[in-house]
DNA sequence: GTGAAAGCGCTAACAG
DNA sequence: CTGTTAGCGCTTTCAC
């Protein structure tokens, strides 16, 4: 009978109330667990509910309470398993804290990303944790906080935003990495990122992404502080998708002049690059040296297992979550949020470059 | 004087309304684009919002249509790079037809799913896709079905429950893919995943997940049409963390009976099955053979590369999504959508097991 | 085309 | 403790 199919009229508290025989606000409140309310009109309007199937309208309790409960999230790009370990730790956050997730993908689109943002707000949500596309374009998260709605930021910060941003010290890692590298003997060191920008590449050059901006800086001040030429040639942005990310690894593996090691910026990346040094029949690190951002399983499973840069990905989406909810309660920040440091993970695929490569640039 | 922090009050059509001296139903008529509106009103009222910054309530406009534009989705793994892969095929067909989606993550545990199903149903979201934790425990999907809202299930299917399944057919790939091995010469096929039960298996128990029995069922369809010994020994379900998965992979590969070739059932799974082949020192696929469901990128990285079970895991998401939206705009099924088949993909991780291994094992 | 008024299902004042 | 009465912001009759 209730298997009829077609939707039937949802049982609203009205409906529960003329059953217990009490009032509307008593049932309500029965239901909604505030109030007062005695035993026995509690265990009856229960009853009733329970006998009926009643469940509450969550969007009619928001549309009164004007919370409901729900976080948005608004991220590049969920294939990538970056966002799906940060996801991860931001659902275990928010259903700790009674919160539900909505999750929006941007495709790293800077419009789906001002869209999403717009979606989120007019859906009420309590507040919103975003992975921005870009850090220059900020009018719409502005306008959040603007709003007054809460809103963190994840991975990488905003110009002019004035909001909690959790992401680690990029540039810090970056220059330790440049670091090692250039103390293994290498002077050509190349750097892969997708980050889109349509002027060709110049040493302090503005980019859309703070994160990427920060590794940059990070790579050039390593190669001044050791007086050496920065490998302005060997930044390579737009990398775009798979096969042009191997277009561009093998070029990058060609010449007299050529990279003797390569950053990826993060797991796609990474993969691409290392696929196209291995078919283009390299070894690491003995023909070229490799590093990556992000320290996923895998990259123990290669041979030679990978040098990682690993930053505590589920930690951030814990930490934003709970920053999140802490400001939508309004709370004070009470103990700080464990510190987000990225560490670089020494395995296998750095090691000294060719002889005959350090000979021909330094003869070049 | 808008950056005053404090949650400002949103404006309304009200607000609207009034500013643009029309009457609270006619700006709604025209911010919400229905019903009829002269030229006029539409333009003055179109000014006014733009000039109030107004912003619909979408909660208070789902109320009333009973509509919110939403999709929800539970997921055991969110972390798991299958389901993010499913989750961008799914949130790219959701966009596209104006939903939004809001993403519960499960855990694998029974008791969450549940709870998420519910929860999802309190929103309002217009429709449900699942990937059932449980095959056998599915009341609360029964449920959701006979409350008449949509519902369309992911990677397995749920017994006693009426709801259009988007898989793959698991016993054929796996039957096919067993054959794979035993024609290779292998005997002794170990099957390694974390479906819980509370017996120890046996063969034809039924089990939790339909995915996996289906896969079981083809192993021990090879074996029984090549007239061989079933390996049910070596059927490792409950294969929990990591470590565990570490402890079992060292186990099968012991003794004189052990196994000569492994199949792990999922990506995650398969990471740390390959860890522990690889630090016990043995050789793929010289010592043991190895094969994999899930056809990751990295898969192709590894010495030598892995052989797979390729699912179309994006279009799942996509088919899921698109009859789902398809339900609940109430529109009969139109052209099929495409065939989800799984694919063997050879690569280098399977070969003939030791002849030593072979002779023992005959001869024990 | 337009406007007044009645809801959607719930919570929140406010009297008793 | 309980019930009555207003709303929340929007859509939707229903008259004009």
């Amino acid at each position: 009978m209730s298997t009829d199919g077609s939707r039937r009229r949802d049982v609203t508290v009205a409906d529960v109330a003329k059953a217990a025989q009490v009032s509307k606000a008593q049932a309500a409140r029965a239901l909604g667990n505030y109030g007062a309310v005695s035993d026995d009109v509690r265990e009856r309007v229960l009853a009733a509910a329970e006998e009926l199937e009643y469940r509450p309208n969550e969007l009619a309790r928001s549309m009164n309470t004007g919370k409901s409960n729900t976080l948005g999230v608004v991220v590049g790009d969920i294939e990538n398993p970056h966002f799906g370990l940060a996801m991860r730790g931001i659902t275990d956050t928010a259903k700790k804290g009674g919160y539900n997730v909505v999750l929006i993908n941007t495709d790293e689109e800077q419009a789906a990303e001002v869209d999403a943002v717009r979606v989120l707000l007019d859906k009420r949500v309590d507040g919103l944790i975003v992975a921005p596309a870009s850090s220059i374009e900020t009018a719409h998260l502005r306008q959040v906080r603007e709003s007054g709605r809460p809103l963190v930021l994840l991975d990488r910060a905003a110009e002019g935003v004035d909001a909690e941003t959790f992401a680690v010290d990029m540039g810090g890692i970056s220059y330790e990495s440049t670091k090692h590298l250039i103390e293994a003997g290498h002077r050509r060191i190349a750097f892969v990122s997708t980050v889109r920008t349509n002027a060709p590449y110049f040493a302090g050059m503005k980019l859309d992404s703070s994160q990427i901006s920060d590794r940059l800086d990070g790579i050039h001040r390593a190669f001044n502080e050791a007086g050496l030429p920065q490998p302005t040639d060997l930044i390579r942005l737009n990398a775009g998708d798979a096969d042009s990310i191997m277009r561009i690894t093998r070029e990058l593996l060609r010449g007299k002049d050529r990279a003797t090691a390569i950053i990826a910026s993060d797991g796609l990346i990474a993969l691409s690059v290392v696929e196209a040094i291995q078919s283009s029949g390299l070894s690491i690190p003995e023909d070229v040296s490799f590093l990556m951002y992000d320290d996923f399983a895998w990259t123990r499973l290669t041979t030679p297992p990978l040098t990682v840069i690993a930053q505590p990905v589920y930690e951030m989406g814990q930490a934003a979550a709970s920053a999140l909810i802490r400001q939508i309660e309004g709370r004070k920040a009470g103990a700080p949020s464990p510190e987000l440091v990225a560490r670089l993970i020494r395995r296998g695929s750095v090691g000294a470059p060719r002889t005959a490569d350090v000979l021909s640039q330094a003869g070049g």
